[in-house]
RNA sequence: GCCCGGGUGGUGGAACUGGUAGACACGCAGGACUUAAAAUCCUGUCGCCCGCAAACGGCGGUGCGGGUUCAAUUCCCGCCCCGGGCACCA
């Protein structure tokens, strides 16, 4: 039979089909063994040949595992829910429903042709209804579930309205955000809605106001893992911080069980480390310093009680959420204006209080992240008042009216003197505004009406985070975050004027403004002291935009002798810079490493610093200022997104507003249908737009929907049982396949997916659901493969004052150095660069060979006019070139990139497998080097692979296609060849070294084909070691060795260690470390023999230059060295 | 800045716990078969030196500079470069 892959391809896939191989079930009398690929996003773009490189890899391993005997489940599935249908279905308005059905069949078609032995019947989409009936199912259980700090694990929240109604909460140790603590008398009179607000603090899934990701572009929140350098990760849209009622989960719970799980699972290092990077853990101290007056009178706190969480000592477990402290300090600032008002803003306020126009107005409120002059909340209506700056701000406040416009506010601005001249014209406008608006029924209630304040006279305390305890005799300033609460209330007086100014600088820059110009250091002092706990000297208390508002307690002391950001800050304002470690100089630049001898240190003095920490720690919590703390940078997850294509949360808001669960015999809560997949006018998520959609026909539902990563959470557990209803998988199912043994993809997941399904799973089993608390044994990251993008090599020679371009060319990439020749006069200077040529460039070039003709460029520019380059310099083109048969050429170099469509680099796998087969395509992307590495995708070598296949085949079938397998014994050497390829190619497998697989392989048939062997004891073990690699020409050949039944369910060869034992080695023989000669010696010769032999070989003598060696080291079966 | 990876021919890459650096493959050069091409096969291919040439031989060589060792791509110290993660995280 003749070499035709194509025809071998089709036809043994439906003998696969027909024989339903990869079908599996459990089976308890088989090892099982689950290997899983990362749940692809099935885009519109299809595969293109650096997908399937992980498929590839898994499946071959898979197909390993089932020749050693396993059981093997190995499926694939669709995360199908997400943005690219959704802003597909907004352009078009298709349905993303039937965007992704068609995508998922391009998908299937590509990877069907790739022989991958996926057990599809077990295929799961996440958008399938009777899929995420289960994904909302876990939420629910998640809803119901608090985390208790002193069994370390979640808890049905049964058990803790229980504890309340006996105890309070003062005795429960949770992680939460309750700051209050109630009795159980307290619990029992209160109302339903204060009930279900204060169990939102404590639930694993809850909806509370957070500082988010909000993307407008995209007009939804994103979690902190799909915002890269302050943009979207998809798309790349700005984005920003914004306060908003958001569904979050309490992955922080878990903060500490995700970081030393990390210890007992298989995962690659780079892997763990961003893992270990994200949750971010650091052990220190909290320290407490009391304010001080400046004349030594003690401040008082004034304004919100409930407010002490600042000053909270840490709850095992727990942590302090920044952004809450952020929305107190709004409300600060808002009661400073208030008190504070412009003349304007005073006699309107007076006209519209008191529901003077009919509605309740506020000033000074906080809306989102601002603080509207004045709102009715009933109404959505916010009315500005400018003063004369207000030219300064005038983008500032188009920004935030655009902002609040998206939220569903009307913002109306008027003049200050407007007011004053007009009012009665003002307030006839406003009047209108109201008459215009809908109605809201439930307005958000003030801060007032949430919390109490009472305002007993209390100490004030500075609470600080740190590191180094051990420091603390080198504080010798404190700093405040601008956003800190506590700012307002201890500024003296006199420098009132230059920290508003200074606080209101730092907050009008944006987040990325600040990640730009780190170096930079402001700051201010706020004219108050704290006291030193310890030497009880007074410490100056500064305000710094370097101290970040949401990590840790949003203050520092700083210690400049010791911190390089307290160091530069300390510098810059001339404080003072003390060293607290022995013959350690700070003057000129801190000491930060944690080594050394304490000195200036009073009780620490002469012990290390490590034995320092503990010291200061132990004092500290003597005292009663602080405690050793924990602090984790992880943040919540923001659940919750504005969105139409994903799961809907199964919730629903009663009567009181409180949310409820949807009944789990109700479940699924099924996607709606709408008009449009955009917001409301009114800024409401798309499913606000569904008709009558509404809970047991008068309930609303939550309007958000889940993100992307709720499905890919949970998924790898449904692989077990994917067609069961009454359960997200039978215990029967999770006992056999538990977790998942191998798990390849790709590393960009490793701060998203990768630690939410983790987390998940951590929760499902403290729920007693599964019986393992990891997802993936091992886990291996398959590189990428990269596209060849073409450069063109520039050189300018350009004038330094005018910028005049006065000679430019393109170079040849062999002639690339000698282009100083050309400069034209010492005074103009030359700049080489490179850029890359896309489209439409790229149209232009000769790919094959890898060169742009100069008649080709030229009619690029006459066609294009403008490509790259400007026009003025393209006039000047001159050409560093090579020519071949007169016509001119730049020969270009080229580098790796990312493959895209747009830089038109992409190869589509569907052609390689139309040229070379899906055999070959397999061999050749395993052969291009170790699973793991990024590489550049390049045609060229995969020759090699399909001739090799080609060989391996005339092994069996000759050119004519006559059958060439005998019954012969193999001789001995073929054996050796043989059982030294399985060796290899086994061990090779199992380390996932695949490249070395082929490789031995190639060598052996190689050797095979030299000895014009054809006999089917060595030809029918091979087939085996190659049918991983290579499925279908090995279940074709296996057919015509005469098998009935696949070699799917063959065994893999095993080899007999005893044929590879040889008997003699020929040694490289070195003297003094240099390869000499070759000598051959007996195995069986001990070292003295070899030794003798050595010393009187004829052949080393003129390397001994006459000395008598002085030692011979003998390597059995390695190599020999004489030493003279 | 900190933390992880990594740096080997023209290219992709190989080298077990330190033991013949460059396996295997691409590309290139030459040759065989052929009217020719494709396909296939054979030979050579790290650099430099000696040499008409080949065999043989010599020297250098795994980012750079040191060190340990009989022996270093591998271990140690110091640096340079590339990729990735984190980033005023106290």
């Amino acid at each position: 039979m003749e070499f035709d892959f194509s025809k071998i391809e089709e036809e043994v896939k439906k003998f696969w089909d027909q024989e339903n191989v990869y079908r599996v079930e459990p089976d308890p009398s088989l090892p099982k063994y689950y290997v899983l690929d990362m749940f692809p996003y099935p885009s519109g773009a299809g595969l293109h040949v650096g997908h399937p490189l992980g498929y590839i890899a898994s499946d071959i391993y898979a197909r390993y595992k089932r020749l050693k005997g396993f059981n093997v489940l190995h499926p694939m599935g669709y995360d199908s829910f997400g943005l690219p249908a959704e802003q597909y279905a907004i352009q078009t308005g298709q349905h993303p429903k039937i965007t992704t059905d068609k995508n998922i069949e391009t998908f299937r078609a590509q990877m069907d042709k790739l022989g991958f032995s996926f057990d599809w019947s077990r295929e799961v989409r996440t958008s399938d209804p009777a899929f995420y009936k289960w994904t909302q199912w876990i939420f629910i259980r998640l809803f119901h579930s608090w985390y208790n700090c002193k069994t370390d694990r979640a808890e049905p929240i049964e058990s803790l309205i229980l504890e309340f109604a006996q105890n309070g909460n003062a005795g429960v140790d949770a992680v939460s955000d309750q700051v209050s603590t109630f009795s159980a008398e307290e619990w029992s009179n209160f109302s339903a809605k204060q009930k279900s607000d204060i169990l939102l603090n404590y639930r694993l899934a809850y909806i509370a106001d957070s500082w988010v990701n909000w993307c407008p572009a995209l007009g939804t929140v994103l979690a902190n893992d799909e915002v890269k350098d302050g943009v979207s990760e998809r798309g790349g849209y700005p984005v920003e911080r914004k306060l908003m009622k958001q569904w979050s989960l309490r992955i922080t719970a878990y903060a500490e069980r995700l970081l030393q799980g990390l210890e007992k699972i298989d995962w690659s290092d780079s892997l763990k480390e961003s893992q270990r990077n994200w949750i971010g853990k650091s052990e220190g101290c909290s320290v407490r310093f009391e304010v001080n007056g400046e004349g030594g009178t003690p401040l008082h706190r004034r304004g919100d009680g409930g407010e002490e969480d600042t000053l909270n000592v840490r709850k095992p477990g727990g942590y302090l959420t920044g952004e809450k402290s952020l929305g107190s300090i709004l409300r600060d600032n808002a009661r400073e204006n208030r008190q504070a008002p412009t003349e304007a803003e005073e006699m309107l306020w007076q006209n519209i209080r008191n529901r003077k126009l009919e509605y309740k107005f506020r000033r000074q409120h906080p809306v989102a992240n601002f603080i509207a002059d004045f709102v009715c909340l009933q109404k959505k209506l916010i009315v500005e008042l400018d003063g004369n700056d207000h030219k300064q701000n005038k983008e500032y406040d188009h920004e935030r009216t655009r902002e609040l416009e998206r939220l569903g506010y009307k913002v109306i601005r008027f003049w200050n003197d407007e007011v004053l001249k007009n009012l009665s014209g003002v307030l006839s406008k406003i009047r209108d505004e109201l008459k215009a608006r809908p109605d809201l029924l439930t307005p958000d209630p003030s801060p007032e009406e949430r919390g109490i304040d009472p305002s007993s006279p209390e100490k004030l305390f500075i609470e600080v985070f740190t590191t180094r305890p051990d420091t603390i005799f080198g504080a010798t300033f404190i700093t405040l975050a601008p956003e800190h609460e506590l700012v307002g209330k201890i500024t003296t007086p006199e420098y009132k004027k230059q920290v508003d100014e200074y606080v209101h600088y730092a907050k009008n820059r944006s987040e990325r403004d600040r990640m730009a110009d780190v170096k930079k250091v402001t700051g201010q002092f706020s004219g108050a002291y704290v006291e030193h706990p310890f030497s009880g000297k007074p410490i100056p208390v500064w305000i710094g935009e370097y101290v970040l508002a949401t990590y840790g307690t949003g203050a520092v002391m700083g210690v400049p002798g010791h911190d390089e950001r307290d160091h530069r800050f300390a510098s810059h304002f001339g404080l003072p810079i003390v060293s607290i470690l022995k013959d350690v100089d700070v003057t000129e630049k801190s000491f930060d490493d944690k080594q050394g001898i304490l000195a200036n240190s009073d009780f620490l003095n002469g012990l290390e610093v490590k034995d320092a920490i503990s010291k200061t720690i132990d004092e500290i919590e003597k005292k009663g200022i602080g405690a050793g703390k924990v602090n984790y940078k992880l943040r919540d997850a923001i659940f919750g997104r504005q969105r139409y294509w994903g799961e809907p949360i199964p919730i629903y808001y009663d009567e009181a507003s409180i949310p409820n669960t949807v009944e789990e015999n109700e479940l699924p809560v099924v996607l709606p249908e709408v008009d449009k997949y955009l917001p409301t006018e009114t800024g409401e998520p798309p499913l606000a737009r569904a008709k009558d959609w509404k809970y047991k026909g008068k309930f609303d539902y939550e309007h958000t929907t889940m993100p992307g990563w709720a499905g890919s959470s949970w998924y790898y557990i449904r692989y077990g049982d994917p067609h069961n209803q009454n359960e997200f998988a039978s215990q029967k199912a999770i006992n056999y396949w538990q977790n998942v043994d191998l798990y390849v993809g790709g590393d960009e997941h490793a701060t998203g997916h990768l630690l939410y399904v983790r987390f998940w799973t951590k929760f499902l089993f403290d729920l007693g659901l599964i019986p393992f608390d990891e997802p993936a044994k091992k886990l291996v990251n398959q590189g990428k493969i990269q596209g060849r993008t073409l450069l063109i090599n520039e050189e300018l020679v350009q004038n330094p004052r005018t910028q005049e371009i006065v000679y430019h060319a393109f170079l040849s990439d062999g002639i690339k150095g000698k282009v100083s020749q050309y400069k034209l006069d010492g005074s103009f200077y030359t700049r080489q660069t490179q850029w890359p040529i896309r489209p439409p460039l790229i149209s232009y070039v000769d790919k094959d060979r890898e060169i742009l003709y100069e008649e080709n460029l030229k009619k690029a520019i006459e066609e294009n006019g403008d490509i790259a380059f400007k026009k003025e310099s393209a006039q000047k083109i001159e050409w560093l070139i090579e020519s071949e048969t007169n016509k001119k050429y730049i020969k270009l170099s080229w580098a790796p990139d990312k493959m895209s469509k747009r830089y038109g680099n992409v190869v589509n796998p569907d052609d390689v497998v139309t040229k070379y087969g899906a055999d070959c395509f397999r061999l050749y992307e395993m052969f291009l080097g170790p699973i793991e590495q990024h590489k550049p995708w390049d045609t060229k070598g995969i020759d090699g692979c399909f001739r090799f296949l080609k060989k391996f085949w005339r092994l069996f079938n000759n050119e004519e296609g006559k059958w060439l397998v005998n019954e012969e014994e193999p001789t001995k050497e073929e054996l050796k060849i043989l059982h030294r390829t399985i060796k290899k190619v086994g061990e090779d497998i199992e380390s996932m070294s695949f490249n070395t697989c082929v490789s031995a392989m190639m060598i052996c048939v190689n050797e095979l084909s030299q000895l014009d062997c054809h006999k089917r004891k060595t030809l029918e073990p091979m087939l085996l070691l190659l049918s991983p690699f290579a499925p279908f020409i090995s279940e074709k050949l296996w057919q015509q060795l005469g098998h009935k039944e696949s070699i799917v369910k063959a065994k893999f060869p095993q080899h007999d260690e005893s044929l590879l034992v040889e008997t003699s080695f020929e040694y490289p023989v070195a003297v003094n470390g240099k390869t000499r000669v070759k000598m051959n010696f007996d195995l069986n010769l001990s070292n003295d023999q070899i030794e003798k032999e050595v010393n009187s070989a004829e052949a080393l003598q003129k390397y001994f230059e006459g000395k008598t060696p002085k030692k011979v080291i003998v390597v059995k079966g390695r190599m020999i060295n004489v030493v003279v």
